[in-house]
DNA sequence: CCTCAGGTAAACCGATCGGTTTCCAATCCG
DNA sequence: CGGATTGGAAACCGATCGGTTTACCTGAGG
């Protein structure tokens, strides 16, 4: 086991933010936030200066594990084609998890009305990050129209995610055969 | 042009309802919506019950506008080919005009993080019967798997909206190619 | 004319919102 | 050990939440 002993008050403010928003949406209270987190509200306002930047840090925390989570290893042999496919049969698995809830990212941009919220900006600076892995994919894998085909990937993905977030599909047997098609139809083999 | 004169309380409160949750999310107001209206609490509650109960009217009022607004006329002549793409089609029309944030029920979905807030009822309800209707066209088109390719067609439906809606793509020639892969693909010309 | 039903405006309710401040105990460092 | 710093608990702030109630006004019916 690590010798972590205690996370530090940050660490808990931005994992209770990450677990909370998800589960309960953006509109939770700082209260909430703080208990679940054992931390005082003076100490948030101190490291984050408001619950709208306490959200916006707690999204781009947790971004180096959405990657991780959805991302093959880099350079690990495996095509283009492979590499885009490993990324929707991890979509498949996470959204057999309990608790699951869709893509967060989506889900705080659809909940924040407003696209300036800090917060906005940062979901929206991941997927379009996760737009260009798809683009440069589509690059090196000879797709016919890689802008296109990383569109219509990623439409796949929300969609998807969207989907069984809300509990209305279950994904199975849908996101193989749905990618496989477009990746076909780009000739991307 | 028409005669009438001034929509009742009734139907001013559930426009107020559908222009606002739409625009500003499901946390909206009671007192703003009233003041929208122009109409006073106690008749909300005299008409509805609770707030909740009038999103979910207002979102029931609004399903026959949404399918219109989607779907071709019955009986046209056309093939449930070009029936689908007409849908898709609306959608991207629908997505130039200002305003548009993507499918309300979807929006209400996600915010809702209750399933069983009436709201998310009725939105589950109205997209469950786009999905049956995409499932019809598929299996009197003569699709390979009508089932796969209706569940197919809702993500990219859902996709699409809620990529458009949060304002990171106009989709502009991503539609129609990725719904046209789809049903190429289950082998309906 | 009077009455009565319906509806608006506004006060009111307790709870919670995001945010600030006060107080006190624990900890750290010389 | 003494003094300074940290951070948690909780009171406090004005605003707003969903919802109820009161008071007044207006228009229709007898």
């Amino acid at each position: 086991m690590t010798t972590e002993a205690k996370p530090s008050s940050r660490e808990r403010l931005l994992e209770a933010a990450a677990t909370l928003t998800y589960r309960d949406g953006v509109g939770i209270g700082v209260d909430a936030l703080c208990k679940a987190a054992g931390v005082s509200k003076k100490s948030l306002y101190q490291l984050f200066g408001s619950k709208d930047e306490l959200l916006a840090a707690s999204l781009k925390e947790g971004a180096a594990a959405f990657v991780a989570s959805l991302l093959p290893p880099a350079d690990d042999g495996r095509s283009p084609r492979e590499r885009i496919l490993h990324v929707f049969e991890q979509v498949e698995v996470q959204a057999g998890v309990p608790g699951f809830r869709g893509c967060r990212y989506l889900a705080v941009q659809i909940e924040l009305k407003d696209r300036r919220h800090p917060a906005s900006r940062v979901a929206r600076r991941i997927k379009r990050n996760l737009l260009s892995y798809f683009r440069a994919e589509a690059e090196q894998g000879g797709a016919d129209d890689p802008d296109l085909l990383a569109r219509q990937l990623i439409v796949v993905f929300d969609g998807v995610n969207a989907r069984a977030g809300i509990g209305v599909d279950n994904l199975k047997g849908l996101i193989a055969p749905t990618v496989a098609t477009l990746l076909d139809a780009a000739d991307m083999r």
